[in-house]
DNA sequence: TGTACATCAGTGAACGCGCGTTCACTGATGTAC
DNA sequence: TGTACATCAGTGAACGCGCGTTCACTGATGTAC
């Protein structure tokens, strides 16, 4: 049977076998190519090879499939932020460093999620939300703020929560501003990544961490 | 004349008045209402009080109406940071801040504006193009960065455009997560313009430029 | 193992809608003499 | 000052289109006995 003329319905299950994960990819697909508004639920059942009623199955309304995709994005995301923290191991400067590339990896490599999650009334329904997977997502920054502030003599700390609201300032500025493909994406001669590390190593500078030129890694003044 | 019938349209000129202006204004009403791509020629000709047909005599097409929304953005944008710059008088510190709250103020005041100007593939026909007022805003930020890193000794001053990639960082990190309606809005006990100043003030002091706690202002431990 | 039935994922045709855009037009405004 | 004409901003009806959504349906899969 699987040599059959749809071979290339997924073997192992029946039916489409995985339409509902097939139309969040045509979904971010379409989103990633034609802007963030260029997508329709008829176009997404198209690319997933499935007539125009297909996605009811799934889906409430075309509404509902944009709030799945920005649920499942913060999902990945706030697994990734975590991953890359590793609990501030092996020191929480290298494990700050690797968060920050997990941050704009994902929002690289996802764009069409990132904007859904973030962008203003792309996924309605989603508005006044509790959304744990994104609050998930902020706990891993807050987390970092406080391991690298545990390095600071305990008055001379800053609040934890504004420190962490920075981190987050940053990555998603550069994230947004040159990570995808916006207006000021190719007009530097720096990676997005450099941008990010080399801000957030002149900010922890100024919070008494880093005392001098950062751990060896780019200097800020090359 | 001024009591006939259709008082309302604007004395003084003939027609509609100034029906170029009317429209733009109208897409920004429902871009900021309906979310970025909630937007129609034919309601904001309706908003405006006029035929669906009737924007075609001012914009070639749609594309080209919402371009002239980034366009005339940039243009406010621009003469706005700069005002607030104001050369960097009566000091860089102080004008700096100054151009902070400037960046922020515009984004909140014209947060449709602000989206189709920084917003990928919502203004169509902007893509590509050099955008001279979009240009002198960043120019602004440019200049910022040169007069603060004045203050240092010539061999501890970092490349200039890099700081000011970071002061555009932070500026549009702030702005599209706290400052327009986005999903963090609420949920923070500060003004976006304090998370702002605060970063920035730790920024400068990791470059070398304020030594202490600043120049009186806030105080980042607060 | 085989048969009868229930479930339910996907079909395909149809709907009403608002959209962007076009067109020939109207009628107010501006201008030449 | 008055008349004839040119200009051009806005009209209103019409078009074709793709959209979101609904509906009764089909036929493959899973299950009870």
């Amino acid at each position: 049977m699987n040599h059959s003329g749809r071979g290339w319905r997924r073997p192992g299950s029946y039916h489409h076998g995985n339409l509902k994960e097939a139309l969040l990819e045509a979904a971010r697909k379409l989103i990633e190519e034609h802007g963030a508004f260029g997508f329709s639920l008829t176009e997404a059942a198209r690319l997933a090879g499935v007539s125009p009623a297909a996605p009811y199955r799934h889906f409430k309304d075309r509404d509902a499939l944009l709030a799945e995709v920005a649920h499942s994005g913060f999902d990945r995301f706030a697994a990734r932020l975590d991953a890359a923290w590793n609990n501030g191991l092996p020191t929480p400067l290298s494990a700050f460093e690797n968060l920050g590339k997990a941050y704009l990896a994902f929002a690289r490599e996802e764009p069409a999620s990132y904007t859904v999650m973030f962008e203003t009334g792309l996924a309605p329904g989603t508005e006044g939300e509790r959304l744990p997977a994104a609050e998930r997502s902020f706990d891993v920054l807050q987390r970092a703020a406080e391991a690298l502030c545990r390095q600071l003599p305990e008055d001379a700390r800053p609040p934890i929560k504004l420190v962490s609201l920075h981190f987050w300032t940053m990555a998603h500025g550069v994230a947004t501003l040159f990570s995808q493909g916006g207006r000021a994406a190719g007009k530097v001669p720096m990676t997005p990544e450099e941008v990010l590390e080399s801000g957030l190593l002149i900010y922890l500078k100024g919070l008494g961490i880093l005392p001098d030129e950062g751990d060896g890694g780019e200097s800020v003044s090359g």
